[in-house]
This record gives structure tokens, C-alpha cells and sequence, in this order.
RNA sequence: GGCGCUGUGGCUUAGCGGUUAAAGUGUCCGUUUCAUGUGCGGAAGAUCCCCGGUUCAAAUCCGGGCAGCGCCA
């Protein structure tokens, strides 16, 4: 039986509409659970929306109209994003379904019941726009810096849940090196678990007309924690789902770095308590600027996706999102590099060897050894750089073999030279089928083309090797990819 | 303020203790036509942020700065 693989994105609020950096995250996310299937592992890929938070509450106050309509017309904006991003996602979980509400419930009651979650009276500066509680500190002349808003005194009367009970497990959990990658945010959580240790956490909110019920006590909602965070099992099908039974634990979460600390801190504290099994890893990545700059609305710079996409084509856009962005660090995004990425490498590099090759395999007969072409081909190194999350290293290992092979046809010249034509042109068509399946998370609409073209089936990653298919069923069919 | 990340040719990235610091892009030159005015070859272009230290040897390790960014429940 194939070994399992669980991934997750985090879910987005729908307080607004998606922008690059939802893309962003999609799509990595996208890349490692295709790359997955390729090496036989039976994937699972969850993404979806988070519509519970306050934030929506307040856009809808703000807009005059219906929660529900305003929710669901903002949740399909992002559902539609993960069709035009031609993502391989199973599901798309809304944390308004009633199946979720049902679970956040069966976890609060949990955790309650194993009596990690008390009452207790908190009064505190609370600023709306941040939804949480801030200190003198926090402040900027009386003002919540990022909101600009001077919070207001509240005193609630809060559940809290026992998060400090757990903080040896869960720093012993946030120490192993596999935890939480890179390793920069990972020592970040560490410090500050080392440095301040972990305090009791809110759960609730009382008085609130939005959100999941707390179970026994209408008067208040479920905090953000435990309501977003467990959507990673209510999709599944927890407690007793064939699915939840099937893929969890998760085998990876990829989240944006602003909420590790919910992640690889809270998420674990309050698994540990309604004893569920860990996550087994939190992939951790930067943010996207755009132009250089920062993307925020009061810029006005939220660029959208689906724009990109209609104007440029959904690989190419897949493509310049990775193969500039590192591991670890913030990265750019902007039309320029598009540009430049799609008409330097997907059409001179890919597009053209493609059509040089087809052309070729049209006019002539193909057939013959390994003459050394795929010893350009370095699977090993790809495969390991998939394995540490470095996909754009990956991605450029890969084409170091695309312009290799365009090399091989200038240096053997099969169009004159009749005496290896036949063994050139087999080798450059078992090339193209390889760099097709190996392509194929990151660029998978082209691949499909390529495919067609070659009159092959998408292979897996055990097709990637030489010799494999003896005869092809070429057919060109005009260009992969315009210039812009 | 505390903690953390980043700083490499014009630009985007590799390298992370050991030959003349690598690739792509951009610029310039040459060359080819099977191919999408594509490909291939070559040239110019780097005080590897700064200052110290460790070492036979540092872009790479350590300390201290500077700049940009992030997290602080």
C-alpha cells in the first residue's frame, strides 16, 4: 500500500480578496504534494477559507451588507483562485461548514473535559482591528501602531486554555531539527519559548454574534485558536473519519512565517491536550513584495492573481512565483520578471527545444542507446533538494538539463549529420518526456502539452529513465509559450 | 527593547573553511539555422555590507557595527 502524505496550506480570511501571496503559498504547496504523487505516495492536499474571524464581522459592518452573502462571495473568490491556479488540492475546507463547527466544538469540549480550560476574569486594552489584547508597550502615543485605533478598556470574562501545562513538551517538540524548517524561524520559537516561556491562553470571546458557540455557554464564541487551527482535522473527518484515521498526522503544514507561533506553539499545546497526534513538520515561508514593495491595501498595491493568470497564462505565472523565491527568505514578485522568466526560459529554453525537437522527430526516424545525454541529468540532486523544500534549487537543477539538451542538438546536429540523426533525435525525445514528468509539479498544464505532443501518457517518477518508451506518436502542435 | 533572518558582479539567485567566487538575466562580440528574431560560443562586469578575531587558509566560523525585514502570545 501506498505510504500516505498529508498537506495543508493555512486557511485564508475572506475579509478581502486573495492577492499574490495567497497564489504564493498555493502553489508551493501545490508543487510538493504533485511531487509527492509522482513518487507513489497517496496525497492528500487541504486548503481552504477562514470565515469565523472577527475581521469579517467588522468588514461587514463596514459594507453595509449580509455576513452570510459577503462571506460566501469572498470564500469563492479564493475557491476560483485554487482552479485558475490549476491546483491538485482534494479539498477545500470552510470553516463555516457545519462539519468544522462541529469539530471545533468536539475539541473545545475536550480539552475542557480533561480540564485545561478554565474561567477567568481579564480586563485588558483591546484593539479591534488586531482582535486581541494589547499592553502599554504595545503602543504608539495611546494608538495601536498598526491600526492606528486607540484600543478600548475591556474587561471580559474569558475561558483560557493551559497552554504553560505543555511548554516542556512542546519546546522538546520545537528543539528537533525536522520541526519546524527553515532552521531560522525555527530557533526563533525556541528563544522566545526559552526566553519567556508559555503563558495561558484566551480561547474565547464573549458577546459576539460571529463564530462557532462555545459548547454549553451561548454567551460566548470559540477564539480563533482552536476554531482555525483545527480545520487541519475537522476536513479529515475527526474523530472516527475514514480520512482523519487514513492521513493524520499531518506531514506538513506550509504557513506564512506571521503564524508560526500559532503553529508550531499553540496548535501543538492543544493537540497534546485533546490527545491527537502532533503535525509532523511546519514548513515556514517568507513573504511576497511586489514591485520591491511591501503588498498592503493602504498602498493600494494588492495586485490579483486571477489578473496575472488571465493575462499571462497559470504556468507562467507558477513558474517566475518560485524560481526567484528562496527557501528562507521574502521575495518579489513582479511583471518584469514574469516577463523576462517566460520569454528567456519557458519559450527560448523549453518552448523552442521543444519545437526544434518535434520538428525534427516529424521529418526524420528515431531510435537507438543512451549516448550520454542523460548524464546531464542529475535526479538525485533534485530529489534531495525537493526533500529539504528547496523547489526553486530544484527547479533550476531541472533545467540544467533543458539547456543541456539544447547544447546536445547544437553539437550533434541531427539535421545534417545523418550518421547519429536517428540515436540524437530518440535520446532528445526520451529527454522531453523526462523533463515533462519532472516539470510537471511546477509547470503541470504544459506538461500535459508536451505529453500530447510526444503521444505519451504523464509518466511518474519511475519513468525517469532512459530507454524507457520505445515508440512515440509525435505530433506538433504550435507553440507552448508566446512571448510577451 | 528582546530574539531572529537577510546583505555576493546592473538585476535575480548558487556557494557557506581550501584552486583564477558559480549560474541565469542585462550589455558587447562571434557563430548557427533543425527551431518561437530562437540555439551555441566568447568578452567585459564582484573591496563576496563594514571593522576586528580564530585558522596554514574565511564570502564561508566567532565577536562588534551598519542597513533592510520579521516575530514578540
Amino acid at each position: 500500500m501506498a505510504k500516505k502524505f498529508y498537506i495543508t496550506t493555512a486557511i485564508d480570511y475572506v475579509n478581502g480578496r486573495p492577492h499574490i501571496g495567497h497564489a504564493y503559498e498555493k502553489i508551493i504547496t501545490d508543487i510538493i504534494a504533485r511531487w509527492k504523487r509522482l513518487k507513489g505516495f497517496d496525497v492528500y492536499f487541504l486548503t481552504g477559507t477562514d470565515e469565523n474571524a472577527q475581521k469579517n464581522a467588522q468588514a461587514v459592518k463596514e459594507k453595509g451588507v449580509k455576513s452570510k452573502d459577503f462571506v460566501a462571495k469572498n470564500s469563492k473568490e479564493f475557491e476560483k483562485l485554487c482552479e485558475e491556479l490549476n491546483l491538485s488540492n482534494d479539498d477545500f475546507i470552510k470553516t463555516t461548514d457545519s462539519k468544522h463547527v462541529k469539530v471545533a466544538q468536539a475539541i473545545f469540549k475536550k480539552i475542557f473535559d480533561k480540564g485545561d480550560i478554565y474561567k477567568k476574569k481579564y480586563s485588558g486594552l483591546y484593539c479591534l482591528g488586531c482582535e486581541a489584547f494589547l499592553t502599554e508597550r504595545d503602543l504608539v502615543e495611546g494608538k495601536c501602531p498598526e491600526h492606528n485605533k486607540a484600543p478600548k478598556i475591556v474587561e471580559e470574562e474569558n475561558y483560557f486554555f493551559k497552554l504553560s501545562k505543555y511548554e516542556k513538551e512542546i519546546l522538546r517538540l520545537v528543539s528537533s531539527k525536522d520541526f519546524i524548517i527553515p532552521e531560522g524561524f525555527r530557533k526563533e520559537i525556541v528563544n522566545r519559548i526559552k526566553q519567556d516561556g508559555l503563558k495561558d491562553i484566551s480561547v474565547s470571546r464573549p458577546g459576539l454574534s460571529w463564530g462557532i458557540d462555545v459548547p454549553n455557554d451561548k454567551k460566548h464564541k470559540i477564539y480563533v485558536w482552536i476554531d482555525a487551527l483545527s480545520n487541519y482535522i475537522s476536513a479529515l473527518g475527526y474523530p472516527s473519519g475514514v480520512k482523519f484515521k487514513k492521513y493524520w498526522p499531518a506531514d506538513v503544514h506550509v504557513i506564512g512565517k506571521g503564524i508560526n507561533w500559532f503553529h508550531s506553539v499553540i496548535w501543538p499545546g492543544l493537540l497534546i491536550s485533546a490527545g491527537v497526534k502532533l503535525p509532523k513538520k511546519i514548513w515556514v515561508h517568507g513573504y511576497l513584495t511586489f514591485n520591491g514593495q511591501k503588498i498592503s491595501k493602504s498602498l493600494g498595491n494588492a495586485i490579483n492573481p486571477s489578473e496575472i493568470i488571465s493575462k499571462y497564462g497559470v504556468d507562467p505565472t507558477r513558474y517566475v512565483l518560485i524560481k526567484d523565491i528562496p527557501f528562507n527568505q521574502d521575495g518579489d514578485f513582479s511583471e518584469e520578471a514574469l516577463k523576462d522568466r517566460n520569454n528567456n526560459e519557458l519559450a527560448n529554453d523549453l518552448g523552442n527545444l521543444v519545437s526544434r525537437t518535434l520538428t525534427l522527430c516529424e521529418k526524420y526516424p528515431y531510435c537507438g542507446n543512451d549516448d550520454g545525454l542523460f548524464k546531464s541529468l542529475n535526479l538525485v540532486k533534485i530529489g534531495n533538494y525537493f526533500d529539504s523544500f528547496e523547489i526553486h534549487l530544484a527547479l533550476e537543477e531541472i533545467w540544467k538539463f533543458v539547456r543541456a539538451s539544447n547544447k546536445y542538438i547544437n553539437d550533434k546536429e541531427p539535421w545534417k549529420n545523418e550518421d547519429c540523426r536517428e540515436v540524437v533525435l530518440y535520446n532528445l525525445l526520451e529527454a522531453l518526456r523526462v523533463i515533462s514528468v519532472l516539470l510537471s509539479p511546477f509547470i503541470p498544464e504544459t506538461c500535459e502539452k508536451i505529453n500530447k505532443q510526444l503521444g505519451v501518457k504523464a509518466g511518474d517518477l519511475k519513468t525517469v529513465k532512459f530507454g524507457l518508451v520505445k515508440k512515440y506518436n509525435v505530433k506538433r502542435e504550435g507553440v507552448l509559450f508566446k512571448k510577451i
